[in-house]
DNA sequence: AGCAAGTTGTGAAATAATTAACAATTTTTC
DNA sequence: GAAAAATTGTTAATTATTTCACAACTTGCT
């Protein structure tokens, strides 16, 4: 397989959201138009995101709902799983460690990190918090290897680049403010008022 | 001026975000490859984008920021502004007032809803919460015409479908459950599980 | 003044992503 | 069992977005 489009990652991921659904309720096959109607995309682009993977369904039929999400899993999870560290325990940083909270993922919040004393040594879902200072010795400790960034934006940059010298190998920053990064390490930056922008400007040109 | 790029229409919003920093600073101009630099992407792209909302800078002086973020803000802003609710005062909900909270902007949050009755009548950061039953009818009092959703995931469509009764404009989903409105409501879905299995997907695949 | 370096603006080229079109096949219907 | 309807898989076309390449010009330097 040849490198699959970044869109078509996102997609995977959000396929395999909706087979879930779709599996705890049961059904074991579904057709392309079925997920593009959840997923407000076409049905062909539907199908080929997974021809791109090399799947393929039954004519007719459709597609085996537990083999695509396994076939999603094997592309797009790490076999033994990967750790993550959220930094920051504020509502953002709560609402991540929540979302992810009891959820079967390969991926697990292992860590919370917040400067303030309060924050320090409770649990939240499940997921200890500690003192910022601790970052690299717990980053290590934990076999870390992604951190979500959910600070106030004053404080983004200079917790990239702790992070960035705790040997972190991806980092999805959620503050307005972007961070500077080296190039060997995976940035992702979203930004909620940006977002909130686009849809006013939508809105407004109707 | 044509139709703007959607991913234009992202970058604005966040040269804008970079400039208010700068020009509060006191920095009068910027080239394109500052802003680029900030933003990780290249001159050229920025320089394009400029061009694209008709603006033109100084031959080896840049762009001026302050009519930059005036007339990016005749672009993606309303005159009057727009008014926002949130639906669902948990953590992400209350992460989002925080965001907007002081900021000065044309977007303005007006209120909170949730169904838990220990959050009604309750102000998060200036925003009061009101019980979700109240939904159309405050939508329509303080006329509102964005709405975000950061209710757990399974009450998403249902509060979808009543925002979309209420007659609201613009929805903002970041609940990980895709939602069906009609065509002439602009939808935009966020899903922060797909964030991060995407920087999962490239760190595993360095 | 003349040259070097830096910067914008933009047509053209390249790349990325989506959509159209349709052959191939399976299932259903009569 | 033939015709109609439905569905996948895929090539080709289209559209969207980014990048290249460079002319035009400004500023600083000698």
């Amino acid at each position: 397989m040849k490198h699959l489009p970044h869109k078509t990652i996102e997609r995977l991921s959000q396929y395999r959201r909706a087979l879930l659904i779709c599996a705890a309720k049961g059904k074991t096959h579904i057709f392309s138009h079925e997920i593009a109607k959840i997923q407000h995309i076409t049905p062909v682009q539907v199908r080929r995101d997974i021809m791109l993977i090399g799947y393929t369904g039954t004519l007719r039929k459709g597609y085996n709902i537990q083999e695509l999400i396994d076939l999603i899993g094997d592309i797009i999870d790490t076999k033994e799983g990967l750790n993550v560290a959220v930094v920051g325990i504020g509502n953002l940083g709560r609402a991540m460690i929540n979302y992810f909270n009891g959820k079967r993922t390969k991926l697990s919040i292992v860590a919370g990190f917040d400067s303030n004393p309060d924050k320090i040594d409770r649990i939240y879902s499940g997921v200890k918090g500690y003192h910022i200072d601790r970052l690299a010795e717990i980053i290590k400790e934990e076999n870390i290897s992604i951190a979500i960034i959910t600070v106030p934006a004053g404080a983004a940059p200079e917790i990239a680049d702790k992070l960035v010298n705790a040997g972190i190998k991806g980092i999805l920053n959620y503050t307005p403010k972007p961070v500077q990064v080296p190039s060997h390490i995976y940035l992702e930056e979203y930004d909620m008022i940006t977002s909130l922008e686009k849809v006013a400007f939508f809105v407004k040109t109707h």
